[in-house]
DNA sequence: GTCTATATGTTGATAGAC
DNA sequence: GTCTATCAACATATAGAC
């Protein structure tokens, strides 16, 4: 069982994110969650009406989070390879318990999802994107970072390896992705 | 209403792809695949008793489809980029209907797979992987290809750009595709 | 906010006739 | 090989009591 705080909304909201990291949007049920937190269906409904609900308040979380994350990259006076060291930290973290980012996990439901939700993941992928984009861009203008794709193409390349390696460890293991991870640092430092 | 065949078997195979790298294995029914053939429930049945038999059948299409794939790439007296732009190609076609890679999609929802499928995914992943792998190594070897990454990291960089790019051009857009697939490109020119 | 109870649809699957 | 008919299980969701 999951443990429990005095906000069962949000105890709801953590058990959805690791649900669709795990299983993906369409393979879970109110079942799981109201079954993980010993309440009732209803209960669940009460707080996330419909399911569409529970992945929009989810995503409303994820795009906070990464607003944040953006501020704090843009002012730290940390090198830039480890402002993408922290990006990438919780990507490992999902690969050690076999789930998979929010991203891709909905990018491979989107065509399943409401329009209302779909919005949202495009802002969030903006988002993310833009932030990875201006923390290469200002890494290399400072002699930090170097590659010589531009910033967005970079951030492209890095996203992708990142959100696609989390997805093969699943099935190759773990060294794999490790391997994309070193690569990916190694060559912002050649 | 999907073009028919004179068999039914290799129709279901092909809807049930199709459907697959749209909205994913647990987002459609046979309901989808009936209706669209114009045949009941219990016919698509007859052909795959259990729906992990019909993803089952896909797999070892795909499995045989690569291995003949590798083979060709082995031995074809063209140039290794060439050999590249080949693997490609279908991503570039699955882009232009808004779908994903099957290996992209059966990541996605590996957790709830019956093992014996998950076995032909991981088989079909290293085949795929060691298709690229090979094709690098021999493309380096004849000075027709430029990477400093070992055969195998820079197959892991590529199939995880190409994979995760298509996944990404559902929600950003077919041009950020574009961008990743001639970076990849560009970069083995180098 | 959480419960009981229930509605309504869909899913994957099977038995047996043609 | 395909059909009709039917199934149990599960899904998302709501009404109304506590």
């Amino acid at each position: 069982m999951a443990a429990r705080t005095t906000d069962t909304r949000e105890d709801i909201l953590l058990l959805g994110k690791q649900l669709i990291q795990a299983f993906g949007y369409n393979a879970f049920s109110y079942a799981n969650i109201s079954k993980e937190l010993n309440i009732k269906n209803a209960a669940v409904h009460y707080h996330f009406p419909g399911k569409q609900d529970l992945l929009s308040g989810l995503l409303d979380n994820y795009i906070a989070h990464y607003t944040q994350l953006g501020e704090q990259l843009l002012s730290a006076n940390v090198p830039a390879i480890k402002k993408i060291e922290k990006f990438i930290e919780p990507y490992s973290g999902l690969v050690d318990c076999n789930s998979i980012c929010i991203i891709g996990s909905v990018a491979s439901d989107y065509k399943t999802l409401p329009s209302m939700v779909k919005e949202k993941i495009v802002q969030l992928v903006e988002l993310v994107l833009g932030m990875v984009e201006q923390t290469l861009r200002d890494g290399k203008r400072k002699g930090e970072l170097v590659f010589s794709e531009s910033a967005r193409t970079q951030a492209l390349l890095i996203m992708t390896n990142l959100s696609a390696a989390v997805q093969l460890a699943r099935i190759t293991g773990k060294a794999d992705y490790d391997t994309v991870r070193k690569a990916i640092l190694r060559q912002l430092k050649k």
